[in-house]
DNA sequence: GACGCATTGTACCGTTTGGTACAGTCGGGT
DNA sequence: ACCCGACTGTACCAAACGGTACAATGCGTC
């Protein structure tokens, strides 16, 4: 047979639900192949690195869309405070308004830090540097740019945690949109 | 022999030590009855509902301790603006300045969640809640205390997350110096 | 139509998991 | 001195774990 499973975007997706919703042990072998409706056999020919390579791939994916849909446009020189508009709108979308975990953050956590250690710290610090390259464009100085980026980048992770821990619908959009009025975005506009 | 092993407090605070850091998951018995210099059939005597009984109750014991160093604190009437300090204070102490992990809301992210729901979701309800009462004492309307308070204690969260991923020592001072700030608590004092 | 290879299901492996059973061991109370 | 019960170590269990081996399968290509 050839290539009856998903491509390779819609299996990381799949993939990346199990370790989203179950963490980086919790997520077994037997759960991705029933979330995936792929056996073994297929799970370690498309991943022969086993487990450390699914999740591996999974936090490139997640780490690649974030690229391109988010730090992709707080990079663009010509209206930081665009970017950093969008990023909101990304980031509320992409969490389901907090609905959905972080799961490079999950995996922060967990005992599963030390295995993607490099991967994990390079994803926060691009999205924590980035903002700050935006935000110093938009006129804060240096120093207050990269705090404010820290703050706004840790209120989210934040939210994240709190929306899921006390199951409250409202509770991220909130803080999302104080967040957003933190980095001197206007309050007016719901995102 | 008549308790040799260590008391409930010295106990459970080496159990959770295990949680803290390897998630509820990695924590194996194995890994448990190792940090504790316990056995199998020490620690099944002093928990016999097993892992599930000894996560309940280092949750049900942090929780103790917030209550007792934190919330009491905060729910003091005669000075709301003393108590929110002192919150930051003990809680900069209590995770050690961002290298020690929050258990509770790792538990959150993980599937532990469905087994811990109420306790996790009283634990981050009574913060929040402790300090949006407080805050409001200090001359906060309602409806802004409540969202401060979420706010702080989501930052506090994202600020532990954030410093474990990316392995940067000050940024958990950082996020709770501008915290601190956010609350209208003088800026200049170092916590 | 036949070959090659990507894909798949299944049987199997050793290890570790959480948990149980139970016989011992000791110290404090009498 | 003795006994009760709190504590402990060890042996054991079935199930689940991640991973491997391999033969079958069927599509695309020539």
């Amino acid at each position: 047979m050839r290539r009856i499973a998903p491509d390779r975007d819609q299996l990381l997706a799949m993939v990346a639900e199990v370790f989203r919703e179950h963490g980086y042990e919790g997520a077994s072998i037997a759960l991705i192949g029933a979330a995936t409706g792929l056996g073994k056999g297929s799970l370690y020919h498309f991943f022969p690195g086993g487990k450390e390579e699914m999740a591996g791939a999974v936090i490139a994916h997640i780490d690649g869309w974030f690229e391109d849909n988010v730090f992709e446009r707080l990079r663009d020189g010509t209206d930081p405070r665009a970017g950093i508009e969008h990023m909101f709108e990304a980031t509320d979308s992409y969490f389901r308004s907090g609905r959905r975990v972080c799961l490079i953050g999950a995996f922060a956590l967990e005992e599963s830090r030390d295995l993607f250690a490099s991967q994990i710290r390079d994803y926060f610090g691009r999205w924590v540097g980035h903002l700050a390259d935006a935000l110093a464009r938009d006129g804060h100085g240096t120093t207050e740019a990269a705090e404010l980026a820290e703050e706004a980048v840790a209120a989210i992770q934040g939210a994240l945690t709190l929306a899921r821990a006390v199951d409250d619908a409202g509770m991220f959009s909130r803080v999302l949109r104080r967040t957003h009025m933190r980095l001197g975005l206007t309050g007016g506009d719901d995102i």
